[in-house]
Order: C-alpha cells, then structure tokens, then sequence
DNA sequence: CATCTTTATACTCCGATTGAGCATATGCGT
DNA sequence: ACGCATATGCTCAATCGGAGTATAAAGATG
C-alpha cells in the first residue's frame, strides 16, 4: 500500500512468439518436439526484459527481432506446481523474417494454423467450426443451469459468429478461452479433444494472445513490415496481411488503401513470375516509417 | 532456449494506476505527499497478479474495482539502484468511481491533468504549448547533428500536432518520452522543468502510459461505464469521454452514436438540475455488456 | 500468329458513416 | 409573457469503404 513492502522472492521466466511469414503462411517458431515456444530465464544481467528477449532470440534464429512488443504477464498459482517457488512469466510477441540458414539449422516453424486450424477462414468457413466445433460448444452450453446457458450461448454466438455477424479475426483467444472452459482442448485434460495441434502448459494458450494482438495491430499500426523482405508487389504484400487475419480481402480495395496512404513506393523493377501480368516490385517508404510508428495505418480488414 | 534454465531470483512488484471520473474531472488515485502511485509487492499468497492488485486496492479505497487491465510490465536497470536485487514491476490500469467516504479518509485524488497539463484541450489548445513545449522542444531538436535533427523535429510535430493535422489524444506516452528525452521534465533532472506535477521514479511515465490507454480504449470498448454512477444523462456521459480524452465532442452526433448503439436505455425519470430543459436519465444495458465487452464500442473521437 | 488464361491495374457505383449545422422542445428565472 | 439554457430531433454534404466492371500485359497453347 505504501510502495514500501518487501516484495516477496520469485523467479523471472520470458516467453515468446516469434512471427514470420514464409509463402503467405504464418509461422511461430517453437521448440522442435517439445511442443513449446521459445522460453528462458531472465537473468539479473540482462539490462531490461526486452533486452533480455532480444539476446536469446537472437542468438537463437541468427537474425534479429525488428518489432518486440509486450504480450502479458502471468504469475497464476496454476502455473507452477503450486509450490513456494513463484515464477513471473513476461510474454512477448515478435516479428522477424524466417531467412534460409540464418539460425542453427534447427529451427521449428510451423504454420500456426496446424495450433488453431479454425482460425484460417481464407478458403470460406472452415469446415471444423460448423462440423465439430458448434455441436460440441453447443452441448457444454445446454449442459449449464439456464442462468449460464443463456451466457455461455451468447459468449459462443459472438466468438464464432452464429448470429450472422461477420467472422472477427481478432477473437482468437476468446475462442481458444472458449474451447478450454468447455474442456474440448487437451490442455484441459478432453477426453475427445477438438483437432489443433496441444502445446505445453499454456504456451498454446499465449500463442492465441499474440495472434489476436497482431490481428489487432496490423489493422493501424504497419507491422506488416517487420515480416515483409526488402521488396515486394503488392500482391505478396496482400497474401501476408491475409494470412496473418485468416481472411481474404478484397484485391482492389486493399491496393486502394495501401497506396493512398503512401506507406509504399515503386522500385522501379518488376517481377515477371507472377504467372500473368508482371506486377511491379514495391519497397516501403522508409519516411513513413518513422510516421506511422506513431499515427498509424489503416487496413481493409472491416472491425465486425 | 530449452525452457529448462534457472531463473535469477527477483522480487515482484504491483503498479496501480487508478482513474474516477468526479464532477467531469478525469482523476487518478495516489499516495498523498509521496507524489507517487500505489504500489505493493506481489505477494506469494496472491494467487494471481491480478487478484494481488485487486486485493490491496480494494483494501485500500473500500470499494471494488470494476475493470482492470495490464498497462506493462518493467524490470530496466535503471528502476532499481542498480544493485543485485532486481525488481519486475507490473503496472495495471484500474477503473472506478470515487465515491464519498468509501476509504479509510486520507484518499489522494488528482486530476490527472495537474500531471500533465498540456493534455486537456477541452477549451481549445492549452497555451503551454504554443508558449513554453513548443519552442523548448524545437530548441531541442535543433540542438541535435543534422541526422538527427530532421527526425526529432518530425517527432515533436506528430506528437504536438504542429503540421496541422488534428490534435491525437493518444499520444501522451509519445509526449511525456519527447519531454523526458528532451530534458524538461524534473525526472530527467531538467534545471527548468516545464510546467506539470512530478511523480517518484517513473511513475508519471507509467500514469501517461495509462491515459494513453484507456484514451484509446474508450473509442471501441465500453469501459466508461466503470466511471458512470447507475444512472447519468447523456450530458453526463460525454463529459465524462471528454474528461477522459481530453477533448470536446459534436454532442448530437454522441448522441447519435450512443443511441444507435443501444448501448443505454432510459429509465424513465429525467433530472431537472441542467439549468435548461430537463434530460433524462440512462442506465447502461446490462445484455449489452457481455456483448460488447467481446464485440467493441464506437465514440466519436476520430483516430487522427 | 490468334487466342486463351492469368494476373495487374484503373475506374465506377452506391450505401453507410460521420462531421457540422439548423430547428424545435421544455424546463427555469424574472 | 419573455428570454435563457439545455435537451432533443432532423438535415445535408463530404467522405469512406465494400463490391463490381473494364482494360492492360505478360505467358501458354493451338
């Protein structure tokens, strides 16, 4: 109360979900056969926990994190085997380039949609939601007392837009959150557990945190840069920002949007692979950078 | 890198930045005399950081908090003396209403805006800015090598506006940093600071980090309601977003977006105490509640 | 070489949103 | 009764954003 309390003793523990995207697919980094994301220990040497984050990272994929931001703070009793020893866990979310070679041969991407396959709506509603997901959410809704059903009914309703409402990509994690409460993930011990790819302890579950922040982000801050190499046509560009939303938009409107707000300008070269029409190559402007750092940016990804 | 390593020990620490709204005055709860923020340390008992934070909050101002949310969380170097024991300290932001005689008495209430006056524009651009920000941040920057120069200068004109785009509420974090960095703030040992209270450590960086949140949280979240009393006009309402954001809205088109949010509904009495024609009164929607803490909120404040 | 396929790129249309102002209603004080 | 202050309802125009149409420029195919 007074800020003057002897704080107790714990251990420092940092997380991260390292982004790239490789041929319009987005990848997290994971431990290869753990099933886990990338975790160490904060050190006392470490000048700042983003420091901290930055170091091993680094030192791990050969390539440093352009864009690091903070994800959340867990310190649950859960967490640990409820013993003395208390661990604060700082997640983070970063973006990188997934190069060829860079880091120590093995690395584990993986597309995370192999970890929320109902999450990619790029091809239509998947088939999952209608066909597993909503019977088995629907069960766990009617099986509450009539005060929760009508909640829980409610909460599912707008998590996997029943009501008719338009898919919101950003409610990655409610619909994870979801999916644990009714006890259909096997981090929740299910017995017959909904497709998706488990991850250790609640790593899966901070993956969820970091999609839907980025989901989020994307639509007015220009993230998509860090995942992006040094040039592009606008098309690639469109195909990293849907897979990132799990969405397809529409190709003129995103051209629209993108070149209206300067974020890019014209190499003057052109790639001829495109199959038709060669499209010509874009870099980002690296002025805007610095501006949109800090004003923003606007993506046609509609908020519900 | 494995996961399995052996964290340092470290202690935890809890930041609350607490906001009312009171008579249309955006305040934030602190230590009085101490110019500080409420902090305590995480406790082993806690069982979560969060449920750590509410209890001693609670404690502490006698009535509960409503919505709270992670603002970030620190351990640089430079918060600690610089010795062994480091310090993770987790700051939250914490929504409620200051109401009369609910804590033990001695509750130190401020506008936030003694803080940070060049902040409110409700009556037009706060004169500190012309008159004292404008010229020492140029000075500032035209104090810096050439490269160096042109960046500083595009930073302080995003952050203050002076390219003549409208004025964005959300950059307080941006702001506090430029003065901090610029040297004018008393925390950065400033010989001749620049009007506005100052806090202990970084406790002010951590207040603007809340504002700047809560400020753009407000536009597509429902979280006024933690500030309202059960039942308000309309009136009260915006004046409360204005307090908050620290700018003046077209009150028909609040109204209009409010009203066609359903967000409120009327409870049929009106109060005559406006001095004009008589308003009614609102009470939030409960069913909206759920639904919208999920699916977001409109506002009237353009993002820039 | 004509044609088809494929992608790139330019332009149009329309409804929804939103910023701004006008008009009317309804209380109070004098 | 009259003016004042606020509440509340309505209009108008500019813009934005979603969706479709049309044209351009390559390679593939007969």
């Amino acid at each position: 109360m007074t800020g003057q309390g002897k704080p107790g003793a714990i251990a420092g523990e940092l997380i991260a979900v390292v982004v790239a995207v490789t041929d319009g697919e987005p990848r997290v980094l994971t431990i290869p056969g753990a099933g886990a994301l990338p975790s160490g220990p904060f050190e006392p040497a470490h000048r700042s926990l983003q420091a901290g984050l930055r170091a091993w990272v680094e030192r791990q994929t050969g390539h440093p994190l352009g864009y690091v931001e903070q994800l959340y703070t867990f310190a649950d009793r859960d967490r640990d085997g409820g013993g003395d020893a208390r661990v604060i866990a700082v997640s983070y979310l970063g973006l990188t380039r997934e190069e060829p070679g860079a880091g120590p041969g093995e690395e584990g991407w993986r597309t995370w949609y192999d970890y929320f396959p109902w999450e990619d709506c790029r091809g239509g509603p998947p088939a999952v939601i209608e066909g597993v997901l909503k019977p088995r959410l629907r069960a766990w809704a009617t099986s509450a007392s009539a005060e929760q059903r009508r909640a829980r009914e409610q909460r599912v309703a707008i998590a996997f837009s029943l009501d008719g409402a338009a898919w919101n990509e950003e409610l990655t994690l409610q619909r994870y959150e979801l999916l644990y409460e009714a006890g259909l993930v096997p981090e929740a011990a299910a017995a017959e557990p909904v497709p998706g790819r488990r991850m250790q302890g609640d790593h899966r579950r901070i993956l969820a945190t970091g999609i839907a922040r980025l989901r989020a982000k994307i639509k007015y801050r220009p993230v998509v840069f860090e995942l992006m190499p040094a040039s592009f046509t606008l098309l690639q560009l469109q195909r990293s920002v849907e897979a990132l939303a799990g969405l397809r938009v529409h190709k003129q409107n995103f051209r629209r949007l993108i070149e209206q707000q300067e974020l890019v300008e014209e190499t003057g070269a052109s790639t001829p692979d495109t199959g038709g029409r060669p499209a010509k190559l874009f870099r980002f402007r690296p002025a805007v950078l610095i501006e949109r750092a800090v004003a923003g940016t606007k993506l046609p990804l509609t908020r519900g």
